[in-house]
DNA sequence: ACCTGAACACCGTTCAAGT
DNA sequence: ACCTGAACACCGTTCAAGT
């Protein structure tokens, strides 16, 4: 406690560049924050504090605010993914998988509540960015969506491998992806919401309820 | 255009004091400035200059932003349970009005999508409230707390109604609304989110497709 | 009671300047 | 190329003071 008297960054040495990754160091740090402490208390000035790294360092790695957050959006599309793809497999590419991936959907979302608001946020919405104007996204908005594309696309691979041994109806695959989807992350949301009543044991509750009830909806 | 030449208030006359229902005045000021440019355009310096009156005169009738924020949020439920209600009654209160409650709760939310994006934003979740430690919410949380049940609870009566004139399947009321609601708000936020595509009757197909599909799962 | 103006402690972003 | 410090134009919020 005693030990460090000035209120100078902590990582801080005698080398005075940061030297490294550093897109990829704020970007951890970034999703720390948020996880830790949520949205409202990521500032820029606060990332680069953390780094060791005057406040205005991150413009050189990110255009602005948003699209850090975009990034971090779609850094939480990748863990989704590779969540949502390890369950499908693990659960044995069927009926039982396709329930494990729900599970571990709402999971994901109840883990990093904050993370996960930030995907579905105003901030990287196409809705904000119709609202302001901006036909043309940066690189870090490409990326993300095609992030979320690839999420989508693990469901919509499940979907059509459950058809293909006859454990769903043959409707359009993506819109019964989007339908699943739909609900899924309704759920997620309700339950970082705090609206599902305040016992822990409610979201399991819903989430098997849910599942049951989605394969009942596509069979 | 040149008849105003100072920054002044647009409405202030005279009389120095506003005088009248300053905190309605304040709240619809709001959901106007939400509806127009976003809640990022929110400032509380900005409704106080809209309605001619000081910036922290705002904090007689509001404890904080997230308070007036979560005022916000509350009128937004009470005009989705009024929009709700509507079409289970014109419907005719059987599934033809259940239909119709999914289809009017997509379209309020694609009418108004900061608006609905405040009604289930962090800034209100408790998610937020237990992150900071607050155990005890203000008056305008409680307030929307209550006008968000009173939206569920319309959707809940349309399922006890449809089990009464074996309709639907006799799970738990509750659960059945949960769901039934998880699936259209996870609509309604693909929607927003501008992630079903550019065209606009991609949102009307989804909808539709999701009304049958949920009718199917619950019958 | 209700409202004001000045002040405080923050923000994101820009930019000329350093290595 | 990458980083810095100072400066700019904003915020929400507090508070003593006015009517």
């Amino acid at each position: 406690m005693a030990r460090r008297l000035s209120a100078a960054p902590a990582r801080k040495r005698a080398d005075r560049y940061h030297h490294g990754d550093l897109r990829r160091a704020l970007l951890q740090a970034a999703v720390r924050t948020i996880g830790q402490h949520g949205v409202a208390a990521l500032t820029l000035r606060g990332v680069g504090s953390t780094l060791g790294v005057s406040r205005t360092a991150l413009y050189r790695h990110f255009t602005d605010k948003a699209a850090l957050l975009a990034a971090v959006a779609a850094e939480g599309f990748r863990m989704l993914r590779a969540e949502l793809s390890e369950s499908w497999e693990r659960g044995g590419r069927g009926r039982r998988g396709f329930a494990a991936m729900g599970v571990a959907y709402v999971r994901f979302a109840a883990s990093h509540p904050s993370h996960y608001r930030v995907m579905f946020g105003a901030d990287v919405s196409a809705e904000h960015h119709a609202m302001f104007g901006a036909d043309i996204f940066g690189a870090e908005h490409a990326d993300l969506a095609q992030e979320g594309a690839g999420a989508f696309q693990v469901l919509a691979d499940a979907i059509v491998a459950l058809q293909e041994h006859r454990q769903a109806r043959r409707d359009d695959p993506r819109q019964m992806a989007m339908f699943v989807w739909a609900t899924t992350h309704g759920v997620a949301m309700l339950a970082i919401d705090g609206r599902l009543g305040q016992e822990a044991s409610a979201i399991d509750t819903l989430t098997h309820y849910m599942t049951g009830r989605v394969l009942a909806a596509i069979a």
